[in-house]
DNA sequence: TCTTTACTCAAGG
DNA sequence: CCTTGAGTAAAGA
């Protein structure tokens, strides 16, 4: 068994999605840290071509900056579901994210 | 191999 | 606000 036999890049960020409690979100950013990568786009573009809109809660990743960033299922769909959690949206970006920023 | 992509950072306009 | 360029990783052609 070799150290490099991780799971797909995908799984580990429904993983740690499914980790975000109910009224945190997580930047693609964290995600890509914690992952140990830098590679921001591939957390994003994983969601994107699966966008598990119901089994895991990719709404609650937004940009780093705040920016909500996108959603397969609409970005309004995202910030709507993002306020419905507590989370106040403005303009498109997330108001105070350290506060809803949950940290792994 | 090349291009595109739900990203990020830095720099210039 | 906008675009470039660089860094990075995965999917599709």
């Amino acid at each position: 068994m070799n150290p490099k036999s991780f799971k797909p890049f995908d799984e580990r960020c429904y993983e740690l999605l499914l980790k975000i409690p109910k009224g945190k979100v997580t930047t693609y950013k964290e995600m890509a840290l914690v992952l140990g990568t830098k590679a921001y786009r591939a957390v994003g573009r994983a969601m994107a071509k699966n966008r598990d809109f119901v089994v895991v809660p990719c709404h609650r990743v937004v940009c780093s900056d705040g920016k909500v960033g996108g959603y397969a299922n609409g970005v309004d769909q995202k910030i709507q579901l993002l306020e419905r959690e507590g989370i106040p949206i403005l303009r498109g970006k997330v108001v105070g994210l350290e506060l809803v920023l949950y940290r792994f």
